[in-house]
DNA sequence: GATGTCGTAACCGTTAGCGTTACGACACCG
DNA sequence: CGGTGTCGTAACGCTAACGGTTACGACATC
């Protein structure tokens, strides 16, 4: 599985909003994140324009502009984030649709949906359990 | 997330070499599976490569060749498959490291780690929970 | 207006996966 | 002992996804 730092990033920028906000600050700007996570700019600007479409943070324009959290951590889960930055399923199917004529190759691909379907629901359950809050609680209780 | 679908066509390539034995074939081609599955052989033989490392499946070379079961359908698991033809973690880390000396940059990582592993381990045991036999017994009652 | 930041397009480099060709290795068979 | 059919595997190309980078317009504040 080619594995995807996007999850990881976006839980990233939302705690380093959320601990900015807390000592104070109003917006944080793409430039600070992308410091912290070591990358550029508009990678960030990038990865915050989807979690706004899911309702998830703010932006402001012009001078002194920079973004913002649209709720609490606490009401954010990693679910919320991995809806908004990972649209496709866990689990795909074959490049080009089996051979119909053939009993597995006719029947492979509902039987796998119907796994993948119970599979990726209990993904999503687990996901749903962690909020941006308690991310934001580990971060802080790593030893330095 | 990139969507991979490896772990559909193991499965494909495992039901059709069960069906084939239960209508008292020996051996089944990677060029008749590769049929079914409407792809190119050599595709089926690597993948079958790394089922026959895990301990799935055997081949037998020279004339009359072919793969065969090495166990029962019933006690192999999607988990099995999985760990076979997916070997890396199913969420990555950054890309390069994050600022350590940012508090977020620094605790991020062990941070998602932590989450991580718990997630991964309950995918691991609902792949576990479902075995070929299951799948094959799905795809043959699939609605024609 | 000048400034600073977002918003977004465009392009490049890397990587993973799949498809394809090719050919040697191997075991069976006549 | 050579012919045959299949695996085993290397090599290459194509495509898609992702992240990094540059660039520049849009916008709001001063």
């Amino acid at each position: 599985m080619s594995a995807n730092s996007r999850l990881t990033l976006a839980a990233h920028a939302l705690a380093w909003i959320g601990l900015y906000q807390r000592q104070g600050h109003e917006v944080a700007t793409s430039e600070q994140i992308a410091t912290s996570a070591n990358t550029n700019p508009v990678v960030i600007r990038r990865l915050l324009g989807e979690l706004r479409r899911a309702g998830l943070v703010e932006s402001r324009r012009g001078v002194g502009a920079g973004w913002s959290l649209a709720r609490e951590l606490r009401s954010m889960t990693l679910l919320d984030v991995y809806e908004a930055v990972e649209p496709g399923p866990l689990f795909a199917m074959h490049r080009t649709t089996p051979d119909q004529g053939c009993v597995v190759g006719h029947g492979i691909q509902p039987a796998m949906q119907g796994f993948y379907e119970g599979i990726e629901e209990t993904l999503r359950h687990e996901l749903s359990r962690v909020t941006l809050e308690n991310v934001l609680r580990d971060v802080l209780a790593a030893p330095r």
